[in-house]
DNA sequence: GAATTTCACAGACTATAGTCTGTAATTTAT
DNA sequence: ATAAATTACAGACTATAGTCTGTGAAATTC
């Protein structure tokens, strides 16, 4: 069923709201741009903001979650040859490339800050939900041809690996842009998984 | 030379402010107290509190920086003949058993939430403190002695070690009290520390 | 198609972290 | 000892995220 008049210009309103605050936040920053400004730049409301959003943060979460789209691009184009190593490499690299370029320093750090704050919906976890079934599935193929240890279960695996990525991005936000996530990224997921290997390369 | 009598009635307040602060924030949590609260609870102003601590976070980061005393007091304590593997691994369950009954994970969540914010004092991300000493003093002698590879140097093994432990403490934070903060960082390093160790044990 | 209900929105209002300015007590200078 | 300077503090003020209430247009009911 096709949306009614009235919610067509809701749609609109939320649209234009995200448009504007988008737009000063690349400008200014997430913290120098206030609601009175994006209502009013975007020609609405405190009301309707609230309406569409529960917070400022809000904005940005909604942005965040793009990155399941990103994700499913991913699996479809993955080689089918490579090892499960490999392909946990390249995810962690692809999704890092993916949130330096696209989403932005300033947006993980809101993300992750937001995150911290009780009562909020838990966007962060439920994000990484995508990501940690993706990476599950490398792990248990890993585990049952062989290439990984099987120490520890593929739940716990997955766990540790999706942890090195959420700390890696702890840290690329709170030490700037001087850090480089994409190989900093590589280096802890690369010594992470050589610890699970049963043949050792190196 | 010893606090001329103004100070010592600084020193006063001071003391006062963060008594009546962490009664509050142990009884009704941190997002729950305001400053009005405190100052009012412990008779003084809004200008006493803003001259002896920059935000409402500053206290709980004072409180956290006393974490440094009981980094010394480990390493005092430490057996020599311990491996440089085993003393990492001592040192973050001590730390972690540490965090969660001494400081507890209102107060994690709160400094993990306010290094996010610029323009904040930066303790998180100084490389100077104790705890990156004291790893990379392990480290170090790990490499030293040949019980760790040399393929990154003792520097980039630190940084990634005590990346495993801000992931472990972020996820804390995020994931609430049911994550077992003790057991899960355990199982972290010692899978990134196996990664790196010369002799494979298992 | 008139009456009723819903809801997207506007904008006034509230809560609270943090700032600013004046002051009196202490410290320093002369 | 007196004058000048400093500073810890009090409390009014500001900035801003988020709430609350009223309204008119759209949707639904009869």
């Amino acid at each position: 069923m096709s949306l009614s008049l009235r919610q067509q210009k809701a749609l609109q309103t939320k649209q234009r709201i995200v448009a504007a605050a988008l737009d000063l936040f690349s400008k200014k920053g997430f913290d120098h741009v206030t609601v009175d400004e994006i209502v009013q730049v975007s020609n609405t409301s405190k009301g309707a903001f609230y309406v569409h959003f529960n917070s400022k943060y809000e904005i940005f979460l909604e942005k965040f979650k793009e990155i399941d789209e990103f994700y499913e691009n991913f699996t479809e184009t993955l080689p089918k040859e490579m090892s499960s190593y490999e392909k946990i490499l390249l995810l962690t690299k692809s999704q890092m490339i993916y949130l330096k370029d696209c989403l932005g320093i300033d947006l993980i750090r809101t993300v992750y800050m937001s995150a911290l704050i009780p009562n909020q919906p838990k966007f962060l976890s439920n994000t990484d939900r995508t990501l940690f079934k993706i990476v599950h599935s490398f792990v248990y193929e890993g585990q049952d041809n062989g290439e990984f240890k099987k120490y520890l279960s593929s739940q716990e695996i997955t766990m540790l690996i999706t942890r090195c990525m959420r700390g890696t991005l702890y840290d690329w936000a709170l030490f700037g842009e001087e850090f480089d996530l994409v190989e900093e990224s590589q280096k802890f997921i690369r010594t992470i998984l050589s610890g699970m290997l049963t043949k050792v390369d190196n």
